[in-house]
DNA sequence: TTGTAAGCGTTATCAC
DNA sequence: GTGATAACGCTTACAA
């Protein structure tokens, strides 16, 4: 005999096949097959083969939210980025993503567009599903948001970015090291008026790190920085030859550009290639970002990597850490200082 | 007086603000909050200005997970693509979430990599959040993962893929369409010769499926095809130069080659460059997809551009439409086709 | 190793 | 318009 009795039609879950049907069906209790779900360790040999089977037989599929509001935490983790398309966080999604799922946790998903207003209203909802931990971008949050976040007593990530001084898990890294050593490649390389061009939207704090990083090393060599700041209201692309039509007719024009991204090197390229200035033979390029056309181009654009995938890797692999699902013998690494990578291709 | 007497000390959910605190501080029931929350409308003015305040004082977060238990259905919808980061995906699923973020609803996303096996696990873990709804990518699923969809009864979506004769909601564009398009577009154009380069990767049947279509629209000019198979090991771009490099050394070289994707189609404009071909004098170019470099490349590169937002954010729409959140007067679409634009550029 | 009992925080139901 | 009560399906705590 296996099953008992026809369970009675309740109001509500219309049907589903519970750990209660699955229990019956093998005769034991509604723990035993919990605990094969959770502790496989602690069940029987005969228990363990026989649960299998009716779980396969009766097609059992866990109720993640019933269990989560028994245990208070689901295997769900949320993150917020500033947006899913474009080139920038993809990557690190995709590893999030990825890592989270091989150890059985989902991944809970939505843009700021940053905009700290949206990232707080996403951030409420999020905790609504009491996640295991949550991800954010940067560490730039509205005052709500920095309440509800310490409220909140789960492990927080902040990533693109790296404030030793802030309590959350960081994992970034330098954008000012980032022009540090862009501008010490063009120094290295022989270029002597190198100038540096800003992002066309102002709020992109991150790439005026890097412009100071390039103040300083150009300070260093004794040599004067040059910045270039595009309009506003230009997209990156039409910013970017904006930029290089209006340095290339300077009375001393530089003989090398590290633009503030990739978008902004790719409109100085082909801006370039109209005017008939030669890359990298009257003025060299340098991007940042690594953005996937940046190969494509002709020239060929050099540019700075950012370590997009393994920061989604990484922010996982610490989330999981913590929650004790991956363990290790190391101390853990609150601090995670990643590095970019100098990608030499034909603009210089 | 507001507050009566300490809650007693639970084991588990370590001080979370719950309803039950909210409704205690007002002095009304816990129905009445939850009524606030649902339907504002049935609950008195006073009572919903005091509920308000008592929310805002207190920081009061809903448990969406012990709604969903006690409702059985949560406020969260799921989602399957083949890849997040890569051109292809990323606009839809923006698209798709920020529809949804803006009806309250979350995104629950993982990728497949194009494995039925994957996207198996990844639905199995989603039902067990029982989302509101599940939208996949084509209609190409393991037995398993269709014996689960068709007993988890929530709607379901297919995207990028338009199978009228399925009975999930369709929401995509026909690739056959898009190649008749392409070749009819490059013989208005006066091409004669017109060759297509299928995709590196075997596994692309839509990229067959648009082939199919070319050689349609050429039969019905009395045009005969030329396909052109790259090396199946070979990643796109390289896919591309080796396409041009040797279908460029024929005894009748094409006037006009038409590539399965953008990156073949860089790939071979890259290689024509290098070759000397000029383009698009000696050869014409049309790609599919519009990747972001399509219109940076020198040059810019005609393409076929997929409605990948538009698909996004529609498949949000009628999951909305299905769960009665958005209410419009119009009979629910459940096929739907949307339409590709050719982006005519220097390459042609 | 297994079982019993008591919640987890919300909503459906029905009564007032 | 409001409230009492009983689920929702699972896990914690404790007992055997």
């Amino acid at each position: 005999m296996t099953d008992t009795a026809d369970p009675p039609r309740k109001r509500r879950g219309a049907g589903r096949v519970t750990q209660d049907a699955v229990a019956r069906h093998v005769g034991v209790s509604t723990m035993t097959v919990s605990r094969y779900l959770n502790q496989p360790d602690q069940v029987s040999d005969e228990h363990r083969q026989r649960i299998a089977a009716a779980v396969a037989e009766l097609g059992y599929v866990p109720n993640l939210v019933a269990g989560g509001l028994a245990s208070a935490k689901g295997k769900i983790v949320a993150m917020v980025v500033p947006n899913i398309s474009g080139p920038i966080f993809a990557d690190t999604i995709q590893g999030f993503s990825d890592t989270l799922a091989r150890h059985g946790y989902q991944l809970l998903l939505a843009s700021s567009y940053f905009s700290t207003e949206q990232e707080e209203r996403a951030i409420r909802a999020f905790l609504g599903w009491s996640p295991a931990a949550l991800v954010v971008t940067s560490h730039f949050h509205s005052e709500a948001t920095e309440k509800m976040l310490a409220a909140a007593d789960i492990p927080l990530i902040e990533t693109w970015d790296y404030q030793p001084d802030r309590a959350p898990i960081q994992i970034g890294f330098s954008h000012h090291e980032v022009g540090v050593t862009g501008a010490r490649y063009l120094l290295q390389r022989g270029y002597q008026r190198i100038a540096f061009v800003l992002n066309s939207a102002a709020g992109d704090f991150s790439a005026q790190e890097r412009c100071a990083g390039y103040v300083q090393a150009l300070g260093e060599a004794g040599v004067s920085p040059q910045i270039f700041t595009p309009a506003g209201d230009l997209a990156p692309f039409e910013a970017g030859k904006q930029a290089l039509t209006e340095l290339m007719q300077r009375a001393t024009p530089p003989d090398a550009i590290f633009f503030a991204n990739d978008n902004l090197a790719a409109g100085g390229l082909l801006a370039a290639q109209r005017a008939g200035v030669s890359i990298p033979g009257d003025c060299a390029m340098l991007g940042f970002g690594d953005y996937p056309f940046a190969e494509m181009l002709m020239p060929s654009l050099s540019t700075i990597k950012p370590p997009a995938l393994q920061i989604g890797v990484l922010a996982a692999e610490r989330v999981l850490q913590r929650l004790g699902v991956i363990v290790t013998d190391e101390v853990f690494q609150r601090l995670n200082l990643l590095e970019c990578r100098l990608i030499g291709r034909e603009s210089s």
